[in-house]
Formats: C-alpha cells, sequence, structure tokens
DNA sequence: CTGAAAGCGCTTACAG
DNA sequence: CTGAAAGCGCTTACAG
C-alpha cells in the first residue's frame, strides 16, 4: 500500500469550537472578513504570512465556507440532479455510475433521486429549489410525466437530457438505437441460415419494446420472411418477471410446443440465460441445436456455459454524450434541442451457431 | 396505465419570464414579499383570495424559492453527504438504494461521490460545505484515511455512520459480522462431514478478509480441526480478480492438484459460481462430488445448476440500523458512538451435500 | 496590503 | 390581514 497522503494528518486534534461563519473565523484569526475570504478564494495580492496564518486557522478549526451563502452572490452551484428510474438493474447503475464521475470531472456534485410515477413534478421543484445547474433523467418514465417536465425546462431554459427514453417532444436525448440493436441481432441469426425467431420477453407496448419489435420485423421484412411465420413467443401465457426465472419458464413452453423455433431472441442478459440454462435441461444442446442472443451485454454474459452473445448499450458513449449536450446547453442557453442517437454492437459469442440441417 | 396525475397539467403553457427571486416574484403578484413567503411556507391567516393568487402565478411561472437562501436563515438543509467506495458491485449498489430510499422518506436528499484513495477529505470538505446534516461512508477504505475523517467529525460533532468497515476508532459504524458469516458456512461444511476445505479468493490483509479467516478458523478449532490440515488455497498463483474467470482458474488449480478438498467457500458469489462451471467443466458432480458456497447471497445464485448456496449480508437490516444512528446523532448530538453488528444468515441451497464417504 | 459597507434571496419579529 | 426592516453568511466594488 502507498503511503497515506497528507489528508491523513492531523486526525488526532483536540475537538475545536465549533466555527460556522466567516465573521466568526475573522475574529478567530484577527483579521477583517474580506481578508479572510480573499485567502479562501486564492485571491492574490496578500501578505504571505496571512495567507499562512489563515490557512492554519482552518486547519486548526475545521472552519468550511457555507457554498449556500456563497451561491446567493451568484456563483453556480455546480449540482445537477439526476432522475433514475431505478437503482437495481445493472444498466441503469452502470449509467448512473458513469455519470457521477463525469460529472465530478467536470466539477459538478450529483444530487440523486428514484423516480416514482408521479413524483417527477415534485422532484424537479426541489431541484430547482437547490438551483441545479441541469436535470438528467434516466431511464423509461411515464411519456406524458417527462413531456410536461421537459416543457417546464424548456420554458425556463433548464439544461436537462433524457437518458434511453425517446419520443419526448422538445427534449434534449441520447438513446440506444433500438430499433438497429434488434437488427443486427436477426442479420446476424438470419446469416447463420435460422428463419424462424422466439422471443423471450419481448412483449409490451412501451416505446422500447415496440422499437426493438420494429427493429425485428425490419430485418425480416428485407430478407423476405414474413413475420406471421417467423416469430413465435410465448410470453402471454405468463407474468412477465425479467429475471432468470422467468426465462428458464419460457424455454420449457418453448421446448414443449412441436417445431420450436431455432433461435431465440431475449428482452435482456438475465432471461437469456435463464431460457438457455431451460433449453438445456430439456436436453437441447446450445448453440448446435438453438441458438440464443440476450441484451445490455453484461457481465454475467460470461457465465453461462456456452457464454451469451449479447447486444451492447454502448453505456460509456450513452452517457458521455449525454453529458456533453449538458454542457453545451449549460454553455449556450439558447442551443435548439438535439436527439442523439448510439450505435449498438453484438458482442458475438458461443451461444449462437449455424443452424443444423 | 392509471390516469395521469395532475402535475401531467399545463404542460403547455407559453415561455414565461423566468422570476429568480420573491421580490421580483413578489411584483408580479402585486404583493408584498412577507406576503408571498407566507403563503409558500402554508402560514395561517392569510385571505383565501391571496393564496389562491399567489398559488396560480406560481404555476403560471414556475417560480422555485431559492433553497440557498432559506438555509441561511437556519434551516436545516436536509441533505446528506454519502462516500461510495464504488458503484458497481451489486451489494455495494443495493445498499445505495436502500439508503436513499430510507433517508428520502426521512425527508433527506442523498449527494453522492465516489471516493477513490486519498480524496475522502476533499470530498468531505465539500459536503461539510454544503452543510449536510450527516455523512455516510458505504464500504472498505483506508483505515487511516477514514479514521481522520471521523476524528474531525467527532470533534466537530459531525453525524455520521460508517457501513461495513469496522476497526474506526470513535465511528458509528453498522457492519456485517464476518467472523460469524464464515463461522455458519464452515459448521454447515463440517455438519455434512466435509474436513477439508478449499479458500476461493479468501486471502489478502484487508480487515475484512481477516475477519472471515479468524471465522474459519475458530469453527475449526472448536471442531477439533487444524487450520494447517485443513484449509487449502491457490490464490497466490494468481492476480485476484473476484470476477467469474478467476473462480474458474482456481477451480483448475484445485482440479489438478492430488487429493483436491471436498468443500469450497468463496470470497463471493461471482467466484463461486466461476469455480462451479469450472469443476464441473473437470469432470466434478456438483453436490455430490463438491460443495460450495458463495458470499453476499446476490441474484445470481439462481442462475447455476445447481443453485448456489451463500451467505446473505442483511443488506436492509443494515442500511436501516445506519439510518438509525444518524436519526439519533441529528436528535442528540451528544450521544456516545455506536457499533452496530448484523447478523449473517445462510442461505442453503442446492451446491451444498454431504460429503461421500 | 487590508478593511467597512452594500447586497445576494430569503424569513421573522415588529408595526400598522 | 398585510407590509417595511433587519439579518442569515458570504463576496465585491470602493476606500484607505
Amino acid at each position: 500500500m502507498s503511503t497515506p497522503p497528507s489528508s491523513f494528518s492531523s486526525s488526532q486534534r483536540k475537538p475545536a469550537t465549533r466555527i460556522r461563519s466567516t465573521a466568526e473565523f475573522a475574529k478567530y484569526v484577527g483579521l477583517a472578513r474580506t481578508t479572510v475570504s480573499r485567502v479562501l478564494n486564492d485571491q492574490p495580492g496578500l501578505k504571505e504570512a496571512t495567507v499562512t496564518k489563515v490557512k492554519q486557522a482552518m486547519e486548526e478549526t475545521g472552519f468550511t465556507p457555507n457554498a449556500y451563502a456563497l451561491h446567493l452572490k451568484g456563483k453556480k452551484t455546480a449540482t445537477v440532479g439526476i432522475c433514475m428510474e431505478n437503482l437495481l438493474t445493472p444498466p441503469a447503475v452502470r449509467k448512473l455510475a458513469r455519470l457521477q464521475q463525469k460529472l465530478k470531472e467536470r466539477g459538478f456534485s450529483s444530487l440523486i433521486e428514484v423516480l416514482t410515477p408521479g413524483t417527477s413534478k415534485e422532484v424537479c421543484r426541489h431541484f430547482l429549489s437547490l438551483r441545479v445547474d441541469a436535470i438528467v433523467f434516466v431511464g423509461h418514465f411515464i411519456e406524458e410525466e417527462i413531456a410536461a417536465r421537459v416543457n417546464e425546462f424548456n420554458s425556463q431554459s433548464t439544461p436537462h437530457v433524457v437518458i434511453d427514453q425517446l419520443g419526448i417532444p422538445g427534449a434534449n436525448s441520447v438513446a440506444l438505437d433500438r430499433v438497429k440493436g434488434m437488427k443486427i441481432v436477426i442479420e446476424h441469426l438470419i446469416a447463420l441460415g435460422h428463419t424462424r425467431f422466439g422471443l423471450l420477453g419481448l412483449s409490451g407496448s412501451t416505446r422500447s419494446i415496440i422499437d426493438r419489435l420494429s427493429g425485428i420485423e425490419s430485418a425480416l421484412t428485407e430478407h423476405g420472411l414474413s413475420k406471421s411465420e417467423s416469430i413465435l413467443t410465448h410470453d402471454s401465457k405468463f407474468i412477465r418477471k425479467n429475471d432468470f426465472d422467468y426465462g428458464r419458464a419460457l424455454a420449457s413452453a418453448f421446448s414443449c410446443a412441436k417445431n420450436p423455433p431455432t433461435a431465440y431472441v431475449a428482452l435482456n442478459d438475465e432471461i437469456a440465460i435463464g431460457a438457455l440454462h431451460g433449453f438445456q435441461d430439456a436436453g437441447f444442446k446450445v448453440p448446435s441445436d438453438i441458438s440464443i442472443v440476450g441484451f445490455n451485454n453484461q457481465d454475467i454474459c460470461l457465465m453461462p456455459k456456452p457464454v451469451l452473445t449479447s447486444v451492447d448499450q454502448g453505456i460509456e458513449e450513452t452517457v458521455d454524450a449525454a453529458v456533453n449536450l449538458l454542457l453545451d446547453q449549460i454553455d449556450r442557453p439558447s442551443i435548439k434541442p438535439r436527439t442523439k442517437m448510439i450505435e449498438p454492437i453484438l458482442i458475438e459469442r458461443g451461444s449462437c451457431a449455424r443452424r443444423k440441417k
């Protein structure tokens, strides 16, 4: 372990009088508030001795100037409010982690809230009362709700960016091109000779699902396959849960049916892996009998045997683009709303193979 | 989908003049700042019509009072600073999610930063300049560094709690009883007839590892087993990575050795699952030939076949205890530092069985 | 090189 | 029931 930096020192000093304002602190040092303020802000033209004296007194007392008063004087808060759909799924968390890191690099602190339906107005008000410099949404929310917030942001010129959710009018947004994401999956499978596809968890009427289904259809159409004959689903038989067990359940439903598809496309990696195990339990070999593709390219893709082919979201690229959109708005308040699409990348691993004759 | 709540309304109003202070706002409404302030704070004794007029103007303008000025008047910030070791491992994230939720329920906002070695002083200063009501650490940090921060907190009566890291003098802390966590694992395996144990990733000199090893030893001693004969490890052969692949590598190292142990205890679930697959690849049957126990009881325990026995950290209990410690300190600034230990629970699944004769 | 005064956006006695 | 004035903790011209 390397030598501890200097921030470890002074740990054993005695309890100091708690100083709460520059006024008290200035009295403690024996200087005027003005002078103290200048030292705290690293302004030039101060006597060496004065600077030393003040800095030492700061160490002694642990005094920290009140950032709130500072902001009152017109200083930016350098704070960004982040609204998360959830903090439990790995992709969401990776986005948050990256976002927090990138914002920090640019000097911004992150305020984080998890949104439940109907709370966005209250949460954004709270963020605005804290005078955040920008607001970020990460995930999928009720469309009308976010649209209303974005409208408010635009009428107040509040910098913002919506990550992952398309279709919000007037919003600055960054999102994965999910249409393309599914298209490349189906094209990959078609190239391997597959013509009939089982969908795992890909049902519903959210924008995200609709986009993904339309990507599938467009690939099928381009290769002269009909949707009705090429696509099978069993989602309607279960309550969708998006986890391993759900994937297993779907796999067993497909296994029992006669003439099951040879290729499967999943909503996410969890379902894909559950299904992979389900098919293996039912006696199918993956990938020789059955090919499976996941979505999100999470760490767990490396866990099953064979390792799972999956679509990578480009989380880093997404977040970095979002941060850029944000900074552009902060720099130029009059800039027009923009949408940036991120290209998905198919990560080929061991779970897909050429269809057996 | 249910009817959208009222927060969706007024989304189409025209861009309003941006009002930034109660002064401007009061002028806009045609009342004195005092009166406006009273409405904003729901104070009694106001004319019905006045209240309506102000509230309506707030909707029209989107005006939000500046929380910073408010705090200057002595109001608590109702903000907590959270220092995370990382935002990438599922247990850390689950703690953060729970913490954020529980704090929110109590009316506190969460400021979140990821700490890298040596940055704690700067980060805490920043939090204190934002006048957070408390500071929380989640994870394992350099001991001297956290100790220094805790010392500062105590000399300033700053409410704080350290989650997961024991051994910080004077700290309020909550942590899993890792000694006991390992003890119950070994006792479980001994009860199944195992006498020789392979350790997977359990090496190093962090407090957390030392505690876990001491739990193992204490269980062995109590059952008359000697440490040197009962414990095997291959960690020194690899660079530890705490992931699936590392578990696989360890499994193959154990498989090649003559007379390998029949029971394995892992640092975490990832390593355990990697090893489980590694042993299966090498021709061992789990659990009939080999028993494996993970740690953390993450979702992925349900993924392998057989499903993985693991130790549950009691994350909810941990975080809830931490929040209580925090609130106690906020209510009673003079309260003595306390440490709360959380009892681990062994979740028995399919990866352990009685040792074959 | 240092200090006294004004002002940022609020709330809270104190008047009316 | 409503309003004018003081003050919270800072910084920034403006003096000296």
